[in-house]
DNA sequence: GCACAAGAATGACACGCCGTCAATTTCTAT
DNA sequence: ATAGAAATTGACGGCGTGTCATTCTTGTGC
């Protein structure tokens, strides 16, 4: 019965359940862009399918959930593209540089008409976000590596870690705010404020 | 009749309405910090005062205004500590180092158990109250100034601006998250960061 | 003092959104 | 073909919001 013994998408019950879980994700950041976060509605949302308003709960407990899906999906994204710039870097100032470079790529992505709201009412980082929360651990990971190396000085990895992500935040945000932006500048502006901070600490042999 | 010439204490029609204004913001701040954001509702605030539900509406025009009432007078609360700072610094270093303890200070109260709600859901800094617009113009402005002089390097003043608040944002949140939490290990580890991270750069003569 | 106008407080009400659930439809397996 | 499981539907109860006609309070002119 089973014609492809692992695969995925088997009887329709799966399929339509991939299908709508899909639509009401589509149309979820469609309303989330128009109307932002707070206006949305679920019923806004679920206006944007066929499906009936109940229908919206079988798929997620609250607006909240969906946004988090969304963000989810996001960071989820984004994580492999981290990893492959740890695991290509030939320094660690190319770690640093191509980990912003992916990060401020990521948001101006996402920043497009369809795309969530990035505004001052959601902030980027989402620390509560599982995948999110994965995002920083690997960060921080990278950093405490790059220590035990030698390659960075011996400075709190936490704190250094949450730094790296604040100023991803904020550099990232006033970046999108200029016209174009210009992720060249900002990660090169980011990566060497890093680096520089980093110069003259006590390193490990 | 006016016994203090410019005073405001005037009749008991404005005496009532400064009371009640100030009954509905400590009222608010308690509900804010024992419920949180979300779940708080006008009514669980106006409960707290000795007001009916329809007073509320004579003095904000939502939740949302009044918690941003209550952020507004933190960030007027902080400007003068900021500006104090900036006046009474012996260098720009020294600068950078009081203006992140006042912050990380600052933080700390508003973190006790009648404080403002700091958690994930509710960035710290939001850049759509205009009090705290005006934080971040002021610290651009100090940027801008130190550069100006030739005590910190020609960057981009913008993006150091944002990059201070969000070093200053997330190592807050971490330091918060430790406890005790420790202030002075905090900005030091964020003011040398900043300035390690200037080292270097092209200056004005 | 008194009456009257302006201002503020009150709480019942209409509205809209949320999340649930019994009834119904659609799918799957025998 | 049919029974049973699973998913969908939309009407409904509950709750929070913001408004507004009414009532109460304050300030003013006589």
């Amino acid at each position: 019965m089973n014609e492809t013994a692992f695969a995925e998408p088997t009887g329709k019950r799966e399929r339509t359940k991939v299908a709508n879980r899909q639509a009401i994700l589509v149309a979820a950041r469609r309303v989330f862009a128009q109307l932002g976060y707070e206006a949305a509605t679920v019923r806004d949302i679920i206006r944007g399918t066929d499906l009936a308003s109940g229908t919206f709960y079988n798929y997620f407990r609250s607006k909240e959930e969906v946004f988090e899906a969304l963000a989810d999906d996001g960071a989820r994204r984004f994580r492999p593209i981290l990893r492959h710039a740890r695991e290509h870097a030939s320094s660690f100032d190319d770690y640093l540089l191509s980990a912003f470079v992916a990060y401020f790529r990521f948001i101006v992505e996402d920043h497009q008409p369809d795309g969530l709201p990035i505004d001052q009412r959601r902030p980027h980082v989402r620390m509560d976000i599982p995948e999110m929360m994965a995002v920083y651990q690997e960060v921080r990971q990278s950093l405490e590596d790059a220590i035990a190396h030698g390659d960075a000085p011996r400075v709190d990895a936490d704190y250094l870690a949450c730094a790296c992500i604040g100023i991803a935040q904020e550099v990232g945000s006033a970046m999108l705010r200029r016209s174009p932006p210009d992720i060249d500048a900002a990660a090169n502006f980011a990566t060497g404020l890093i680096l520089k901070g980093l110069e003259g600490a006590p390193r490990q042999g």
